[in-house]
DNA sequence: TAGGTAATCCATCAAATGATTGAATCATGG
DNA sequence: CCATGATTCAATCATTTGATGGATTACCTA
């Protein structure tokens, strides 16, 4: 047979991760209310009931994402600070930023959902805390801007910002900038990371008055 | 009388403008799907017949919004080009994000539909070009990072784009971001501009090999 | 293999949404 | 002041969309 059910039995991921990960992407291209609940049954190829009966409604849905997303998120930052410690600060920059650009074009649909929520709303706006705030502090810490985890300056906070910030934009552009400049995919990654480290390495590393915490 | 006819008849600007007005904003909160035809008609204070009656139907209103939106931020571009024109590129850098912030919070709704065409999709795509890849080879040749108006490297293209993002980023992000900091709208903006020349001006202005233009 | 539970689908509903129609109202030139 | 065209609104339509109920099918265990 080839039911959905029986595609779900070959198949070791369950039909509820399935209708996770198919929302995931669809969310990430269309936002919330650009995406149907009958697109994502059918691009998971079943009956809208179904995804019904895993989930509960629509926002249910979208909430369970964005929680999957954060963990996920919140994983690579830590994989990431423990590999950058105790290097030199223009190091641990180089790194995060080879680093979080590959991870994030393998999973572009975090960019995506991040950038969303910063820029959009959401008519129903179910106050889904992002952990924004305390990835933020994280990173300004692991980075060593900030001596202390809890309150960072909001001067670090927003240099932080503006880093994640310009990574997240390359990877949920790539649809409209790498079509522009009619690159490859992979010379526009390559170019990402070049234009990125271009772009913030310097402003770390060759000014005064930013009170390194000694590493 | 107080009815919406008479609103407008009193007000200088038309009942077309106006719906147009609403719907640049609206559709900067809520992006294409996020937005209905009734929640403009309702901001307007009129019925939705007659937003048909002007603007045919919602894409073709969506459409103007975003081809209104251009029109605006190509002028303010060629502004900032002439005020520019033949100083050193720090003072260069300085001035355009001190110009370019200062204009897009008082018009948001810019940097927001900028950022939505950037990362989401639009179900129906009507191909609206955004005239993207011209404004930033413009704004490349006024900085003098390319000698050719036409025919700028990708390189110094995605320059370009990630300083223009990381404006319209914190614009957009005002409403997230903002409230994160505990920050009063002044000093937001303020730390806004601080936070983008530190990232900026070292990136454009310490490093060899950028081949800039003399001016 | 029978019985029960879990999972899926088909049919359908109610509300939301984009759009239209036709009547009413307004504005303006003659 | 009237006639004509422009503008607005109330009512309504057709489709989309989120959601549900009940029948059907698959799975598992005793």
């Amino acid at each position: 047979m080839n039911t959905p059910l029986d595609k779900a039995r070959r198949d070791p991921e369950s039909m509820k991760a399935r209708i996770l990960a198919v929302a995931r992407r669809l969310f990430g291209e269309y936002d919330f209310h650009g995406t149907t609940t009958r697109m994502i049954a059918q691009e998971a190829g079943i009956d809208i009931s179904t995804l019904h009966y895993h989930w509960g409604g629509k926002k249910d849905l979208y909430e369970s994402v964005v929680l999957d997303i954060n963990k996920d998120l919140r994983q690579k930052l830590l994989e990431v600070e423990n590999t950058i410690h105790g290097r030199p600060l223009s190091e641990r920059l180089d790194i995060s930023i080879d680093v979080m650009t590959d991870y994030l074009f393998s999973q572009p649909s975090v960019s995506n959902l991040i950038l969303f929520r910063y820029f959009g709303k959401n008519r129903y706006e179910g106050n889904l805390d992002f952990s924004v705030p305390e990835f933020t502090a994280d990173i300004a810490f692991s980075m060593g801007l900030s001596a202390d985890r809890k309150n960072v300056p909001p001067e670090t906070m927003m240099k932080v910002i503006a880093v994640m910030n310009s990574i997240h934009n390359f990877i949920s552009g790539e649809g409209f900038f790498r079509p522009m400049l009619k690159l490859s995919r992979e010379r526009y990654i390559a170019m990402v990371k070049d234009t990125l480290k271009f772009m913030h390495i310097p402003a770390f590393t060759q000014q005064t008055g930013l009170n390194l915490v000694k590493m």
